[in-house]
RNA sequence: UCCCCGAUAGCUCAGUCGGCAGAGCAGAUGGCUGUUAACCAUCGUGUCGCAGGUUCGAGUCCUGCUCGGGGAGCCA
């Protein structure tokens, strides 16, 4: 198949092709569009390599199978590289050679002609050769890249969460059950419920809605870890921003207080849109073009600006004097509404920020207590246009702390003793943060629903493909 | 899960007051041109989402359902 021999688009449109390879060619890929006349023919062919197409110049239209070519058709072609006589692009293959490798009839979904995301979405399976898919998906791959090399290149290691859980997730969302028993004659207990012990395990399990609790266990051995894979969500959210399943950036820092931690979050976040901005331009050029024609400008603000960090209760006050209808109205104890961070960060600090120090009551167990006993240290990062990117937290070290508060949520504390032990043997402050990285796909390219930027969306009702 | 909006040709959509189902694009055929979302001419395309109801007559009005979109909540 040329599989060797073959030269990528990418390689030949960007210049990486020597002078003397121009004479003996193979390309192979897809026919996005065919244009013939009787005495010339060009093919825009398009191998996935890169959004771009290589035009292929047919001289002597009449001696090539034409015909039997249209959009969506694979082909081998065998030529020789010359500058080219049209406008829009410097380098064409004139073609010597021309084989089908598989046509694509007429009832070909994909058009050359914009779809709709909503259509696309029901061709699954095919949208991936489209040009925003296309973009999409590379940038993906290049983006999983940069958080890898980011952590990397700062001593962090890359640890592996369980995918399958016993743990109860607190407060986390709702699990997917795992079991292999039959359902439709299952084992009970004398009280009618379900008798666990002869499932899979042994136990109740589930899919991981969060691998924190495992990355905290080994940040307490490694000291620096981050966790990158595939998370799990059983609740009936219909929104441009949930799926059922995403993947998660968990980072999880011993010997780190919040105040380190949130300039990790602020590096982390500049880092990943200066990779995009210089390391992605075709990809940037993209969206800026046709999805979004304020994104590149959004980024580069974001990347000169200083995150303003202000605590819970600071942003309480600023909300309460703020000259603007809330459709909720603001008190200290509230959780803050999507219009309530919005407002902080586009219209009073027009910037990205940290916001810290909320109310125990609204958080989660395991984050560290303040000395108010009211406000824990956690942190929500919040940037204008899409609200909440990243949450995090200081954990709380303290062993007997800890075993209160969860008592006071009563939390069945037996399945957490591993947890409490972390505390108990060598215990050290430790932070992390939760990144949502089809979230921060959204951010970037400015795509505005979270089933355009996953390959294969799951959601409630739709797990197809 | 709640609120709002929508579903008509392969795709994107129009369809007035309830009175014979339309356009552009795509496709097919022919022509033409170093073309480039090529261009010109000709041709075909319907379970009007599904199930009921009102009516002489329903794409159009009413009810239920399904699916999709936007927003909210939950969160990443």
């Amino acid at each position: 198949m040329d599989y060797f021999k073959r030269k990528k688009i990418k390689d030949i449109l960007y210049n990486n092709i020597s002078r003397e390879e121009y004479q003996d060619i193979v390309v192979l890929g897809w026919v996005r569009t065919k244009r013939v006349s009787k005495n010339i023919a060009f093919i825009e062919l398009n191998d996935g390599s890169t959004l771009h197409n290589l035009q292929i110049v047919f001289l002597e239209s009449e001696k090539f199978p034409l015909d039997n070519i249209s959009t969506g058709t694979s082909l081998r072609v065998k030529g020789y590289l010359e500058e080219s006589e049209g406008r829009e692009q410097s380098l064409e293959l004139k073609a010597e050679e021309l084989t089908i490798i598989g046509d694509a009839p007429a009832d070909y979904l994909l058009q050359k002609k914009r779809h709709s995301f909503e259509f696309l979405r029901e061709i699954a399976h095919l949208r991936p050769r489209t040009n925003t898919f296309g973009v999409i998906n590379r940038f993906r791959s290049k983006l999983a890249n940069v958080i890898h090399s980011y952590f990397q290149s700062r001593g962090f290691y890359y640890i592996h969460s369980p995918i399958i859980t016993t743990s109860d997730a607190e407060g986390a969302g709702d699990l997917f059950q795992v079991t292999t028993l039959d359902l439709n004659n299952l084992p009970l207990s004398e009280d009618g419920s379900v008798d666990y012990s002869s499932d899979f395990f042994g136990v109740k399990a589930g899919l991981t809605v969060s691998g924190q609790l495992e990355a905290e266990v080994l940040a307490t051995a490694l000291g620096d870890v981050y966790t990158f894979g595939p998370t799990f969500r059983a609740e009936n959210s219909n929104t441009s921003r949930h799926a059922s399943e995403f993947w998660m950036v968990e980072p999880e820092m011993a010997f780190c207080e919040l105040d380190e931690m949130m300039d990790i979050i602020e590096d982390f976040l500049k880092y990943l849109f200066r990779y995009s901005l210089e390391e992605a331009k075709e990809e940037m050029a993209f969206f800026n073009k046709w999805i979004d024609n304020e994104r590149i400008k959004i980024l580069e603000d974001i990347i000169s600006a200083d995150f303003e960090r202000i605590t819970y209760t600071e942003a309480v006050k600023i909300l309460e004097k703020a000259d603007a209808e809330f459709e909720y109205p603001v008190k200290w104890g509230i959780d803050l509404q999507s219009e309530h961070e919005r407002y902080l960060t586009e219209k009073h600090f027009k910037k990205p920020i940290m916001v810290t120090d909320y109310p125990k009551e609204i958080k989660a167990f395991y984050m560290r207590l303040n000395d108010d006993d009211k406000t824990v240290r956690a942190v929500d990062c919040l940037v204008p246009k899409v609200g909440e990117i990243i949450g995090g937290s200081q954990r709380e070290e303290r062993h007997d702390i800890l075993l209160k508060r969860m008592k006071d949520m009563q939390m069945d504390i037996d399945n957490y003793q591993w947890f409490l032990d972390l505390r108990k043997y060598g215990t050290v402050p430790h932070s992390g943060f939760g990144l949502g990285f089809d979230r921060i796909l959204m951010y970037i390219s400015g795509m505005s629903n979270i089933r355009d930027v996953i390959p294969f969306p799951r959601t409630p009702g739709n797990a197809r493909f």
